[in-house]
DNA sequence: AAGATTACCTGAAGGC
DNA sequence: TGCCTTCAGGTAATCT
């Protein structure tokens, strides 16, 4: 499951090999994961040069240099970027050597370089937009996890009354986060998933927010966690699975007090957690 | 109006 | 062996 770490990965070896780059041509084996048209898709972006790899939370974002022929104080809005989404199961591959499969639904071809869209579940979404760092198509999704202040998050969830687990999957409140990830972070932090913003101490919110913030940039340095369907930009497997404390391990030891780890539903998700060592309120 | 639930998809894993 | 059910979870849409 893609999250930040990994999209992070996922742009960062994308911004080194392919900025500079034409894109000579898209083919689009499967258009259902295309928020427009393949032909607007096609007219907006073919032709044009890679001039930046940006990320936002969990969205991967392609732009390419301005286009001349669009005329901005007419009022027209140009598709300068390309945002990509992996969702559940999306993978970009970039080898040479890589044969595509039947979950393969796009290949970007860059000057020769065949970039592969791959997602088995069909979640993921391909999406013009307008703007590389604030595109209108992200207004309703939050600051990054990795940016946002203490005193800004704080303000976001202050008086929210749902769990912190949800609130911390919530990407209008900060965007990066996942069920992995967010498990970790309250492991961390020595806080239950059920727990309420309101019923936490301003010192126990610092906790989870930093401990969040600490965990992506680990996860980050050791080039995200490889589960069931994410794989980097060389195909090979992240390894920051063998460092997680509490995610696929219920019923396994807690990592500290040995106690058993227990598998609840929060937020419509499965939540891992220590009975002892993040007690309930 | 925030919080909760469901739809979207496919493959792996477990039960019988 | 094979069929069936359950589970996995990011986000948008739809409920209460």
């Amino acid at each position: 499951m893609p999250e930040l770490p990994e999209v992070e990965a996922v742009a960062v070896a994308l911004r080194a090999n392919l900025t500079g780059r034409r894109l000579d041509g898209i083919r689009v084996p499967f258009a259902g994961v295309l928020d427009q048209s393949v032909r607007r898709t096609r007219s907006a972006l073919v032709g044009r040069i890679l001039s930046g790899v940006h990320r936002h939370g969990k969205y991967l974002i392609l732009a390419f240099d301005p286009e001349e022929s669009v005329d901005v104080e007419a009022g027209e809005i140009a598709s300068n970027c390309l945002m990509i989404h992996l969702r559940m199961t999306g993978q970009i591959f970039i080898q040479d050597d890589y044969t595509p499969d039947k979950h393969v639904h796009v290949i970007l071809d860059f000057a020769g370089l065949p970039v592969h869209y791959r997602d088995i579940r069909k979640f993921g979404r391909l999406t013009l937009v307008d703007d590389p760092i604030t595109p209108s198509a992200l207004s309703h999704v939050g600051p990054d996890m990795l940016e946002v202040r203490f005193t800004s998050w704080l303000d976001r969830v202050a008086d929210r009354r749902a769990p912190i687990k949800a609130m911390l999957l919530d990407q209008g409140i900060a965007a990066g986060l996942g069920n992995i990830y967010v498990d970790e972070s309250l492991f961390l932090a020595g806080v239950h998933p059920l727990s309420r913003p309101v019923d936490l101490t301003r010192d126990e919110l610092h906790e989870i927010w930093r401990r969040a913030k600490q965990v992506l940039r680990l996860a980050i340095r050791h080039g995200g966690t490889t589960f069931l369907n994410f794989a980097n930009f060389h195909g090979k497997p992240g390894n920051f699975r063998r460092k997680l404390r509490v995610y696929g391990r219920a019923g396994q030891p807690c990592r500290d007090c040995r106690n058993e780890l227990v598998k609840i539903q929060v937020a419509g998700r499965s939540s891992v957690f220590c009975p002892l060592c993040q007690p309930a309120r």
